[in-house]
DNA sequence: ACCTGAACACCGTTCAAGT
DNA sequence: ACCTGAACACCGTTCAAGT
């Protein structure tokens, strides 16, 4: 006779991106994720291969929730200004989560391998952005650069590497002001 | 009668910084590092507090020899093409010790507690360039601009995380002139 | 004073036995 | 078909006993 279910893939990873977000990446044992679902440890192999593939599947949900975030945001007519609230939503969000932001961008693939699908769609805005700074033919090399900055930017604000003091809201936008213009002289004439 | 020392602090963290870039932060055990310089395991606890201890002193001595790098990099009479050089000279540094680079920006406080002072010589050549790029008065936010930028390039590359294609080199090349020329308009005319 | 074997607590993971 | 206790290998770390 069956034993009814007594958790879910979903509950795991809830669970497990709770406890990252509390505990750190270290805390984030299977005891622990066993614990708050309410089973043994051993039993989470049944829905997970390891704790490996269960921390991926927290980096993927977490830059799933990151791409729909940015998605969202209105664009206008003036790109400069669109960079600078898609910069403020990626540094909010990052806020938010900083444990599953590092996860996505810092810890590299000795931890996790992200689905480039989830990738590519958190991307998509920027891309957008930086077509219309830098032109067409710049979009990649504009929007790294762009992604770059903001990266590097919350890795260090959350890692407490930025030790020279100062206040970091300025720098932050000093930042994107800078970026917002350091594409035009890039682009190709307007027609006309 | 005592026993002759077997080992020193130094080889020991020489041990440590070789097995991390082979193996990586989780290949760095204290067994394997009691294995390369030829005692037990129990017997680092002499010189060292704990794992985490050991992990500092490696992260603080690639800073130490990145900032010697960077600060035995000439400079000219070109705020631009310094930026440049220091620029390739920090990613040529990160490509060689990639593990030993990625404990200073990207693991975090989490495993890493670095020395301010080792800190603040690394960033001096950039400080001074800034300065000169964007003017005192826009220094620090001038070099946490560049800094963000070059550190999250290096974490998204080392990491793998630009996956979209496209020649890394040039996305480098192409972000360092931009940046070069982003602060031009902030900077105090010139006298005269 | 440094080194060692033995031991402890705590991991991730496997597996045979239960229901 | 899912769940569990027991067990294994492997960590970091402590400590009493050696020299």
């Amino acid at each position: 006779m069956p034993t009814p279910d007594r958790t879910s893939l979903a509950q795991i990873v809830e669970a497990a991106r709770e406890i990252l977000e509390s505990a750190g990446l270290a805390g984030l044992t299977m005891q622990a994720v066993a614990d708050r679902v309410g089973v043994r440890a051993p039993s989470l192999y049944k829905r997970v291969r390891s704790r490996g593939d269960l921390i991926g599947l927290v980096a993927d949900a977490t830059l799933q929730d990151m791409g729909a975030r940015l998605d969202a945001i209105p664009t206008g007519a003036d790109p400069r200004q669109d960079l600078t609230e898609l910069a403020r939503a990626f540094r909010a969000f990052a806020h938010e989560r900083p444990a599953g932001y590092r996860l996505i961008f810092d810890w590299g693939p000795e931890t996790v391998k992200l689905d480039q699908a989830s990738f590519v769609r958190a991307a998509a805005p920027l891309l957008r952005i930086a077509a219309d700074l830098a032109g067409p033919e710049h979009e990649l090399e504009a929007a790294r650069t762009i992604t770059a900055w903001a990266n590097g930017f919350l890795s260090m604000e959350l890692a407490g590497a930025f030790n020279l003091g100062g206040d970091l809201d300025l720098a932050f936008e000093y930042g994107v002001a800078r970026l917002a213009d350091a594409f035009i002289g890039t682009r190709p004439a307007a027609i006309g």
